[in-house]
RNA sequence: UGUCCGGUAGCUCAGUCGGUUAGAGCUCAGGUCUGAUACGCCUGGUGUCGGAGGUUCGAUCCCUCCCCGGACAACCA
């Protein structure tokens, strides 16, 4: 007879083979015809609110890993906080202004003045926007995250763009905004500053002319190497490829640590002394052509500080400085500084509170105030000045010098740097430096470590020059008087006026004729600023353009989370415009992640060829392994993919899946109506629930602390040790040998209802796909989504937890030496399956009381056909002893010698009792034509 | 170059407030089952804890230096 159809074979249509590049994209459809999102939001309206605010990704290219990571996490985040009982919306956005776009424009339309109009730029510019964010919002949807993808927030709105105009409105309320200069890059062709982006460099000749600063006291140079008078000229020569930079020379920098000779030597039938660093002593002499030259004195840079010498052909006196930046590399340790045209003397120039002398405009003519050179191009004024030095006495060399100098990409002109003006907003003024290293105090950075990043990135940073010559971005929309500078007097209201005319027409309405008429500005008196704001500008204030506009979000943010490279951008942005609107901070807590890596912990790149593409693993993998890699990695520190780890990864997660798959396989036709009560059910599926009762803590704490990589950790660890290796094996012959409807069966059954329902809620912020496919398979009447539930809550511990988890514990160290005993047996060819083996045990003190509980079942907990244990005193002298954690435990197994039934396998001496059933054991008899057989434990 | 972060088995990660033979899961190997079947189960190996010094009775854990990797260092998001 064939008793296949008495055994209760698991059915499910729920596939072991997850298939997820094919089956995702449906199920992605699923929840976008069903909206989802939208109806998630409905449904959990009225919960306490959780806002993760998404830091806009810069819209332009595809999505790369490092956007999955973030995407991923975000979503992780927001998935879980949903479970946890929040209403956690989620408002994915995008940053759309800036060079980047204006680059891949510029690319297909050409440069603004050449070939289109800024009007016309600025229109290809958003309408490139447009077209990245559907790229990439396909890209990000993909990856299972779920969020408003019909109505994101972008920074090329017209009410983002009006919302930026009055954040800086709010700014410049509060007294942050202050006017300055910078030096930029400028080409003289395009007649505007350039991006580092667009400059590149090429060799180029220059005069490198050694030029003598003379001393405007020449006793009191040589006082500092104590030496006495006597010679023509006393000075200090610098070196410099530029003499057309020299007009605007407002000092000469040394070294203060570097040690400096004094020598003497004749030149042109003069004597000299001059000042040049030690180590280029030689060179100097050798190259100006100092005869019988000598040494007279040393002293430090620092000794000749504040000292003044004299302009080479201005009436003017120039103080020698100290900067760091001088070095011995080149020329003579002293260094001609124009704060006008460099960034190191801008900044050294700063300190010493020197004017900003600038004396070229933006088409590279000198001004018609300059001296000598008025309305001279810079480039042929070099020739010029040499003469003039010439003539002076105090061109020590000239040389033509090759070096590599910047020039623009596009003109192959060669740049220069220029000052301009630009607006700020300032650190000291009102405070802002001090309030924002107070408010980061109060925030929670994760990992901790950010704090420290972030305060010193603070407290190091010079003003934020907010303003920037380009087309593609917001104005910052002021008037200035033209006459005096200063701001007009009803600033903010006109900036608010503006606002409102960008949130009708966009940023275009700025630059159009009639502005000044529009906002009855007197354009005799006043002067347009066409300026743009700094990009960073645009997301930093995304917290007064979202969260503060878009009802059902609400500021501070909970959360935001980004690369750790977003402390010194939109964490750091962010946060000084919010504690300048505000005073305070716009996010309770920040995250950080790493970047991601190569298997070598080596940075992607094309030209390292190890680029691992996120598209690439969704159409093979599925985006749930790419997902669960990202839950696997030390997130804190750079991620690291390969082939290998994605393969491990998914390794782990087929465990997870045929785990669920076999908890729904034995749970079919199972009703949560059909569940026991906790106290009818066996002990052993007591333990199951507990143990996952256990683990469910562990996961919602983990979950609360952001801690993805405990939650795969241990998930993937309760999928394979405690289930797969131990109850789910040691269930499956009550599950298939014990009639349908009968206590024990029904009662392991409850247990895997009450563990599918968990596990399948654990899972779902990370693996989401395969969640919602396991939720689908569950029966009963349930929400259509797993997002519309919460932790399952029909989980319970034991009654005394300690003293049963304990006895349990002990029962699977048993379990373990016999295996090892087993294992024994096999490895000599006497036995194969557990099955067919009989096992004696011996045990004493808490072992044998633990073995005394589950009596005559043991044989189910180790699934052999026969299992007794008898006191430790009675083992025969030959049986080893082993010790276990709580007593002591001898084993012998032995092959059965029974015959094997041929429906439970197990091989019993009862097997053929029965006249009508002679293959089967006693107990499938009963399980077949009985009531059933009776299970105390397991 | 500077500041910060990191370097524990083939892979992903634990861990030690300094203390006997450094852990887990996976991979891998061997075995077994064929009623989770491109699955399940059992057994097993694996490490100069990045390198070199130092402090200490004793260091993977503390200190110094070095090597390797990463982030940041303003018109670049």
């Amino acid at each position: 007879m064939d008793y296949k159809d008495t055994i209760n074979l698991p059915r499910t249509a729920f596939p072991m083979k997850a298939n997820l590049a094919n089956r995702e994209p449906k199920m992605l459809e699923q929840w976008e015809q069903s909206k989802l999102y939208e109806r998630i939001q409905e449904h959990t309206a009225g919960r306490p609110l959780f806002i993760l605010h998404d830091g806009p990704p810069y819209a332009n290219g595809d999505i790369h890993i490092g956007h999955a990571v973030n995407k991923i996490l975000k979503d992780m985040v927001v998935k879980s906080r949903l479970m946890a009982g929040f209403q956690a919306p989620y408002v994915p956005g995008w940053d759309c202004h800036g060079l980047p776009i204006e680059l891949q424009v510029e690319k297909k339309v050409g440069k603004v003045g050449r070939k289109v109009d800024a009007r016309t730029f600025r229109q290809k510019c958003r309408a490139y926007a447009d077209r990245q964010i559907d790229l990439q919002r396909k890209g990000f949807k993909r990856l299972g995250v779920l969020g408003e993808w019909d109505d994101p927030y972008a920074s090329r709105d017209f009410s983002y763009e009006a919302n930026m105009v009055r954040a800086l409105a709010e700014i410049i309320e509060g007294g942050h905004l202050s006017q300055g200069v910078k030096p930029v890059n400028w080409c003289f062709d395009c007649g505007s500053a350039l991006a580092e982006a667009e400059i590149e460099y090429q060799d180029k000749s220059s005069p490198a002319i050694d030029v003598l600063f003379g001393a405007v006291n020449a006793r009191k140079l040589l006082q500092v190497f104590n030496v006495d008078g006597g010679h023509d000229v006393v000075g200090i020569p610098i070196w410099t490829t530029t003499p057309w930079t020299l007009p605007a020379n407002e000092a000469v920098a040394l070294n203060a640590e570097l040690e400096y000779v004094l020598v003497a030597g004749h030149w042109r039938a003069k004597n000299l002394a001059i000042v040049i660093a030690a180590e280029l002593q030689e060179s100097v002499v050798e190259r100006i052509g100092l005869e019988k030259s000598e040494l007279l004195g040393t002293c430090k840079g620092a000794a000749l500080e504040h000292l003044q010498l004299r302009h080479p052909f201005y009436d003017h006196q120039v103080p020698v400085i100290l900067g760091e930046h001088v070095t011995t590399e080149a020329g003579t340790g002293a260094v001609h500084t124009a704060p006008g045209h460099g960034e190191e003397d801008f900044l050294v120039g700063k300190q010493y509170d020197l004017p900003v002398t600038s004396p070229v405009g933006a088409d590279g003519l000198f001004l018609p105030d300059v001296e000598l050179f008025a309305g001279m191009f810079v480039w042929n004024a070099n020739n010029d000045i040499v003469e003039l030095l010439q003539k002076n006495s105090l061109l020590l060399n000239h040389e033509s010098f090759l070096h590599s100098y910047p020039h623009c990409w596009r003109h192959k002109s060669p740049t220069a740097f220029r000052v301009t003006p630009q607006w700020f907003i300032d650190m000291e003024k009102v405070g802002l430096r001090a309030r924002a290293l107070e408010v980061i105090k109060g925030i929670r950075w994760i990992p901790a470590w950010g704090e420290e990043r972030i305060s010193a990135m603070v407290e190091g940073r010079p003003e934020w020059c907010i303003s920037r010559q380009r087309t593609w971005g917001v104005p910052i929309t002021l008037f200035m008087h033209r006459q005096s500078g200063e701001l007009h007097p009803n600033t903010t209201q006109l900036m608010q006026r503006s606002a409102d005319l960008i949130q009708e027409h966009g940023i275009d309405c700025w630059y159009e004729d009639d502005i000044f008429q529009r906002l009855g500005v007197d354009e005799g008196d006043y002067e347009q600023v066409k300026d743009i704001l700094d990009v960073w500008f645009d997301s930093g204030v995304s917290h007064r353009c979202v969260l503060d506009e878009r009802s059902g979000l609400r500021r501070p943010a909970d959360i935001y989370l980004e690369g750790s490279d977003q402390h010194r951008g939109w964490f750091q942005s962010s946060l000084l415009t919010s504690v300048a609107m505000h005073g305070e901070a716009p996010y309770r807590q920040v995250l950080t992640h790493g970047f991601v890596v190569d298997a070598d912990g080596r940075k992607m790149s094309k030209s390292l060829g190890n680029v691992v593409a996120p598209q690439k693993i969704m159409n093979t993998l599925g985006a749930d392994v790419l997902r669960l890699w990202v839950a696997a990695a030390d997130y804190s520190q750079e991620m690291s993919v390969s082939d290998e780890i994605l393969k491990r990864v998914s390794d782990a997660y087929r465990r997870i899946r045929n785990t669920a798959r076999f908890l729904l396989t034995n749970l079919n036709g199972f009703s949560r109506d059909q569940c026991l009560q906790a106290t009818e059910m066996l002990p052993l599926d007591r333990w199951a629930v507990d143990n996952a009762a256990i683990l469910q803590e562990d996961c919602i704490r983990a979950y609360d602390n952001y801690q993805f990589q405990k939650i795969y950790q241990s998930v993937h660890r309760f999928c394979g040790r405690e289930m797969g290796a131990f109850y789910l094996d040691i269930i499956k012959d009550r599950l298939y040998t014990m009639p349908a409807n009968s206590r024990a069966r029904r009662s392991a059954q409850t247990a895997m209802h009450h563990i599918v329902e968990a596990l399948v809620r654990w899972i779902a912020p990370v693996l989401s796909y395969t969640a919602e496919e396991i939720w689908q398979h569950l029966d009963d009447d349930r929400e259509d989504s797993v997002f519309m539930t919460t932790w399952y809550e029909g989980l319970f511990t034991l009654d005394h937890p300690e003293q049963e988890r304990a006895n349990w514990q002990l029962l699977i160290s048993v379990r373990d030496a016999v295996s090892r005993a087993i294992e024994q047996l096999r490895a000599s060819g006497a036995a194969g399956s557990s099955l067919a083996v009989d096992v004696t045990l011996w045990a004493d003190g808490a072992v044998a009381d633990a073995l005394e509980t589950i009596g005559d079942e043991l044989r189910f907990l180790l699934i052999t056909s026969g299992a007794t244990f008898a006191d430790l005193k009675d083992a025969p002298s030959g049986v080893e002893t082993i010790a276990l954690a709580d007593g002591n435990i001898a084993i012998s197994v032995l092959p059965s010698a029974h015959t094997k039934c041929v429906r439970c396998w197990h091989q019993r001496e009862d097997v053929g009792d029965t006249e009508d059933h002679p293959e089967l054991c006693g107990r499938c008899v009963e399980n077949v034509v009985g009531v059933g057989e009776e299970r105390r434990v397991a």
